[in-house]
DNA sequence: ACAAATCATATCGTGCGCGATATAATACAG
DNA sequence: CTGTATTATATCGCGCACGATATGATTTGT
């Protein structure tokens, strides 16, 4: 007979490892990120300017599935570390206009050893980690087109 | 050419997807784990007391992958709330000996839907589940094998 | 037998990540 | 044109998750 709170068992739980996982990369990344004088959070914020030249917040949450809430904060850190700018929009100043200072555009080039030092640190080969990307972006794109 | 700058655009990273999945994951989990008045994390613990009789502070932090220092508070939550004892093993005066109260105990028959509930809203197929599953659990170990 | 090392737990401060809510600016409907 | 709805950002309080560190109990080496 089967176990009637198997369902419950912390071995068959898919949603324990992911958030295992994810506190351990956030724990991996720390040292590789003390350098460039970056949270894990504060990084993906980077990322997004690294690639963007000019954002609103709004663009941010978005790309970052993250709440204002929590990057209102985050955008207040950067500006001390003096690695953004903040204005308003002046064509709609509901909007916040976020650009990259020279230190932040300078960061970039700090940056670009991070990610390979980190994905030799997970040891995954590629099928692997090819899959798990395509998995886990098609879990976030479902919640997105819902959460819309 | 290739893009210098492409080993730091977020498309090309797996580990934001595993963070924003994480996070998501956690707010689905909220409003199901409301009704029994848990945290997410204070649900993964239980689920643990839920298998073993009787865990150590140390038991738990490893089955979890999680520090003291989140732990030792999650337990006084807890016990605030009335789902767990705690005391010093008389045999080593430097474990804790945590158990169920009653309603700790009760809580595992309302908790039963939870994973259910849950694993309908990610509209996995069975092979990405696994896979997934497979990949995530493979990471964890070969970082605890490294960390102990 | 006893100093040093190791161990389990606890404390402290920092930075998220969130739901709920507030506020100010713009859009939109009658 | 004016009141209502929507939008972007911000504020508040709570609960993790962590590194660093402290404390007290046990083990280990000599």
């Amino acid at each position: 007979m089967t176990d009637k709170y198997a369902a419950i068992r912390l071995k068959n739980q898919l949603c324990f490892p992911l958030y295992a996982v994810s506190n351990m990369i956030t724990r991996k990344y720390k040292p590789l990120l003390d350098r460039l004088d970056l949270t894990y959070t504060q990084y993906i914020v980077m990322m997004v300017l690294w690639e963007e030249t000019q954002v609103n917040e709004k663009f941010l949450c978005d790309a970052l599935c993250l709440k204002s809430n929590t990057v209102t904060p985050l955008l207040q850190k950067l500006q001390e570390k003096g690695y953004i700018n903040k204005r308003k929009d002046k064509d709609d100043e509901r909007n916040l206009v976020i650009t990259l200072t020279e230190a932040g555009e300078q960061l970039k080039d700090q940056a670009l050893s991070v990610p390979q030092t980190l994905s030799q640190e997970l040891h995954l080969t590629e099928e692997d980690a090819a899959a798990l990307y395509r998995i886990l972006y098609q879990m976030l794109d479902e919640d997105r087109s819902k959460t819309n």
